[in-house]
DNA sequence: GTGACATGTCGACAGATGTCGACGGGTGTT
DNA sequence: AACACCCGTCGACATCTGTCGACATGTCAC
């Protein structure tokens, strides 16, 4: 069973512009202005809305240094728990294949 | 590279709902009212949409058999990608902590 | 203290989306 | 043919959300 809080991650993982915020910070730790630079399509207060919703979910880790903010990945968080739901899904798909490929004349495919 | 259709899959796996459809899924094939009738909390007409969604977004397969139409995961889909983009986020997460952990002096933790 | 810089918050707006009821197309049964 | 059933689509509605500009807060340099 999952911690639950998938809903949070995949609710934040929904949006574009916040998935590419994610993949610059898979190559280390940024500033609010910094990744508004590199994402580029929108504005800094955007970015900024996008990271407190990455925040609030637990996705990314916030680390003060004087007036700069350096925002990071947090592999610990809820990212783990998406992950774990789609590895159990894909699991199961797998599993019903398999359980069918040794019953192939059932009519309905369903878990047993 | 991802097959860059996680964008489909993010959006069909944000809402509640289809997750809670996928969930099922994962148990074998189910016509849409008894996937209605096993979600419990919106009617058969959102289901119905909710699985058009997933079936324009490649992650669930439809097989018609009279006037049944049977839904099922498709392991080899976009949930994949979704997949693939989570586990390459946590890789990266997990290869900047272990460079920060060679060099802990660094100021700035980036990409090097 | 004054100014420059980095950042979060708030209000407003447009666009996206989840939900449902009504309807129609197919399909099986009698 | 007539009827019941399964299901997708369409239109309407309410709600959510992404976006931005303006403003406030906190920090550093001078």
């Amino acid at each position: 069973m999952t911690s639950a809080n998938e809903n949070l991650a995949f609710d934040a993982l929904s949006d574009r512009v916040r998935r590419r915020i994610l993949s610059i910070l898979g190559e280390g730790e940024f500033t609010v202005t910094e990744i508004a630079d590199q994402v580029g399509v929108v504005g800094r207060t955007t970015v900024s809305s996008h990271l407190r919703v990455l925040r609030t979910s637990g996705i990314v880790t916030e680390r003060r240094d004087g007036r700069l903010r350096y925002y990071s990945l947090d592999a610990d968080g809820s990212v783990r728990d998406a992950f774990n739901f789609l590895q159990s899904l894909l699991e199961s798909s797998v599993r019903v294949a398999e359980r069918d490929q040794d019953r192939p004349d059932t009519s309905r495919r369903e878990a047993g």
